[in-house]
DNA sequence: TATGTCGGCACAATCGATTGTGTAAAGTAA
DNA sequence: TTACTTTACACAATCGATTGTGCCGACATA
C-alpha cells in the first residue's frame, strides 16, 4: 500500500528525508521541527540550532506539496499566454519569472494557442494546482470572460497584462500605446517632417487604435491637419505596408515621414523607400513600433518604440503580489500603463545631434551568444 | 485553526468542492467517489454515473496537491534554462510546453541566468515541488555536475537539451551541429563556390567546434584542401565577422563563399560584402546558422540553418516521458541528435532552380501580429 | 442446503507539513 | 512562599486524495 520507506526500490535511489525523520532522530515531536524551521517563538534557541544543524546535515528539503496542501496556498504563480514565441511574450515571461522567483514564487506556464477553450482549460488546471495567483494575457478568440469569474469566486488574485479585459474593475498592466504613437510622431516632427504618413493596423484592436490616436494627438498639437490620405490601413504585413507607402509616394504631395504602427510595416516602408531611390532619413524618415530584434540590423537601423516587455512582467508580478498580500481584503482594482520608450535610430535621426538611442538593444545581449 | 469550511471569509468567495462534499451528498464513502472518478473496476456502473453527474454539477476539480502528495508524484515537469530570451530558448520552451500539456503534464520554468548557483537552487526547488521529471539546459558557468547527482539519487527522470553534460550515461537531445556545418558547406559547393571561408566561433564550445568540423568534412569530400587562411575565429559578433571577411577579401585569392557559424556573423559578412561592392550571391555566397528572425528581412535574405527548436523541446519531452514511464526500471541512457534543416535563401541561391526554402519562416507567423 | 466466488462498497491508514490547544517546568512578582 | 506569567515543547486534528484490506449480499456450483 504505502511505498516502503527507507528501502531502495531499485538500485541506489533514495527517498528524501521528512520532518518525521528529523523528529525521530532528535527525539522530539514534528511540531518542534516544523516550528524550529519556521523560526517560531515558542522554540528555544538551543533547540532551533540543533534542528537547523540536523536539517543541514541530512540536506532536508521541505515537501512543498504537503505544505501547500495544509496551508491551502502554494508558492506557485500561474501564467496563461497565447504562445511563447516571437519577441514580446518570451520577454514578458522572462520579467515575470525573474520578479516571481525574487519573491520566492515559481511559475507554471500555460499556452492558450489563441484558443478560448484552451484558455479555459488552462485556468482549470491552474486552479486545481492551487496556485497563489494567476497572470493572463488573453487569447485573440476570447470575447466571453465568464471563465474568469470562477477564478474570482475562489478569491484568487488575478492580473491581466497586455491583452486585457477592458474595464476598471480588473487589475491590469498595459503599455500606453497612445503615448507611444504620440512620442513617435512628435519625434518625427522634431526632425523636420511636415507630412507624416501613418501605416495603421486593424482599428478593432485597441493597440492600433490607440497608436493612431497618439499620432493624431501629436499632429494636432503641432497644428497640422488630420489627413486621411496619409493614413494607410492594413494588417501590418511587410508587403502591404510597402504597397501603402508606394501609393502615397505617387501622390502630388508625398509624405516626408512615416510612423508605422509595427516594425514589420516600418521595414516594408524602408524597403519601398529604397526601391524608390529615396534616402532614409534625409528624404523620408521612418519609425516603427515594438523594437523587434531586426530593427537594429537593417540599413539604416529603424527607430522604434520599446514596449518594456520585462518591466511589464515585473509590474504585473508586483501587482499580483500586492493582491496576494491583501489576502482577500478589499482591494481597489488598478490599471497600470507603462510609458513606452522611444529608441531613436538612423532611420529617423536627421541631425547629428539627435538624441542617441539608449542602450536597450535587444540583440546586443545575444550577439555573442547567437548559438544560445 | 483550520480554515472554516463552507463559510465565505469575506465577500462572495467560494471554497472549492472536495471529494468529501460529493461523498456526503451521495451518502457514500470517499473511496467510492475516488474510485468512481478514476474508473476503478470495483465500482458499479450505476454508481459511477451518479458520481460523474454530481461532480459535473458541482464543477468538481480534484486538488492536484493532495493527489500528488499521496501518490508521491505530481503532474509537473521542471525546466531549467539559462534564460527565456532571444530566439532559441523560448522556442524550445514552446515545444516543451506543447508536448507536455498534450501528455497531461504542466511545466514549471526556472532561469539560471547562466549562474551555477542559481541552477543548483532551481534544482532544489523543483525537487521540493515534487516534479515528475526535469529538463535542463546547462548554464555557461556549470563545470561541476554534482548537483545533478541529487536528482539522480532521487530516481528522478532527467533529460538535458542543447547544452548538455557530455557522456553516454546521460539522456540528452541536441542538434547535430556537425551535420549542420556539413550541409551548409555542401550547399555552397553545389552553388559553385570553390573557395569557401568559414567564420568560426570559439572552439572551446562544442557547437562551434562541430560546425567547423562539418565544414571541413564537406571540403574534404569535395576534394578541396583545408586552408586555415580561410578560417577566421571570433566570438561571432557582427563587427568582428565583418572585419574577418574584409581581411580575407584583400588577399590575392579571395573567397567566393562564406559559411558563418552564426547568423550575426553572416550578417556582418553580408554588410561587408556590400561595402566592398560585391554582389551577393553572384560574387560571394553567404550562409549563416540559427535561423534568427532577422535573416528573412535582410537584402538579400540570408541562407541559414534552422535548429529545430520546437522539435528539440518535443524530443526532450518524449524522452523524459519514456523515463517517467520506465518508473525506475533500468533504462539505457540515450542521446538524440536532431537533423538540422538547411533553409536556402537568396544570399546563396545562385541558380533560379535552386531548391527554395521550405516554409519555416519564423517571422511569418508573427508578421501580422507584430504587436503580439 | 452448504460452500465458493465475485461484484460493490466502506474502513482506515497514509502522504508530509501545519497549527490550536494543552501542559509541564522555569522564571517573575508580590 | 504563593500565584501568575512565560517558556518550551507535545498532542492530535487537519488539508484532500489514494489504496490495501475487510465485509456483506447475490449468485453460481456441487
Amino acid at each position: 500500500m504505502a511505498p516502503r520507506k527507507k528501502q531502495a526500490p531499485d538500485l541506489n535511489t533514495t527517498t528524501p528525508v521528512s520532518m518525521a525523520d528529523l523528529a525521530r532522530e532528535l527525539g522530539v515531536s514534528m511540531t518542534t521541527i516544523s516550528r524550529a524551521l519556521s523560526d517560531h517563538h515558542s522554540i528555544g534557541p538551543a533547540m532551533k540550532q540543533k534542528v537547523l544543524k540536523l536539517a543541514k546535515k541530512y540536506n532536508y528539503q521541505p515537501n512543498r506539496l504537503a505544505s501547500a496542501l495544509r496551508k491551502g496556498k502554494s508558492q506557485l504563480l500561474g501564467i496563461v499566454v497565447p504562445y511563447i514565441e516571437g519577441r514580446f511574450f518570451p520577454s514578458v515571461v522572462h520579467g515575470i519569472e525573474t520578479a516571481a522567483s525574487k519573491a520566492g514564487y515559481n511559475v507554471i506556464i500555460c499556452q492558450s494557442n489563441e484558443d478560448v477553450a484552451q484558455e479555459r482549460r488552462n485556468l482549470d488546471i491552474l486552479l486545481s494546482a492551487q496556485v497563489a495567483g494567476i497572470l493572463v494575457s488573453l487569447s485573440r478568440t476570447t470575447h466571453d470572460f465568464r471563465h474568469f469569474e470562477k477564478v474570482r469566486s475562489r478569491g484568487l488574485p488575478l492580473v491581466f497584462f497586455d491583452r486585457i479585459v477592458e474595464g476598471d474593475n480588473v487589475n491590469a498592466v498595459v503599455l500606453d500605446d497612445q503615448e507611444g504613437g504620440y512620442v513617435s510622431t512628435r519625434h518625427l516632427l522634431q526632425q523636420g517632417c511636415r507630412r507624416i504618413a501613418h501605416l495603421a493596423g486593424p482599428q478593432h484592436l485597441n493597440i492600433y487604435k490607440n497608436r493612431r490616436q497618439g499620432y493624431l494627438d501629436a499632429l494636432r498639437e503641432a497644428g497640422l491637419p488630420e489627413d486621411e490620405s496619409l493614413i494607410h490601413y492594413s494588417d501590418m504585413a511587410q508587403g502591404q505596408a510597402a504597397e501603402g507607402l508606394r501609393q502615397m509616394l505617387t501622390s502630388a504631395n508625398p509624405p516626408d515621414g512615416v510612423f508605422a504602427a509595427g516594425d514589420y510595416a516600418a521595414l516594408g516602408a524602408l524597403q519601398e523607400a529604397h526601391r524608390q531611390g529615396l534616402r532614409v532619413p534625409e528624404d523620408i524618415a521612418i519609425s516603427g513600433f515594438s523594437n523587434e530584434t531586426f530593427t537594429t540590423v537593417t540599413q539604416p537601423p529603424i527607430t522604434t518604440i520599446d514596449q518594456r516587455c520585462e518591466e511589464m512582467g515585473q509590474a504585473a508580478v508586483r501587482l499580483l503580489l500586492e493582491l496576494i498580500d491583501a489576502d482577500g481584503r478589499p482591494f481597489a482594482p488598478r490599471q497600470v500603463a507603462l510609458r513606452p520608450e522611444l529608441l531613436v535610430r538612423n532611420s529617423s535621426a536627421r541631425t547629428e545631434t539627435a538624441p542617441t538611442s539608449p542602450v536597450r538593444d535587444p540583440a546586443a545581449k545575444f550577439m555573442e551568444a547567437s548559438a544560445q
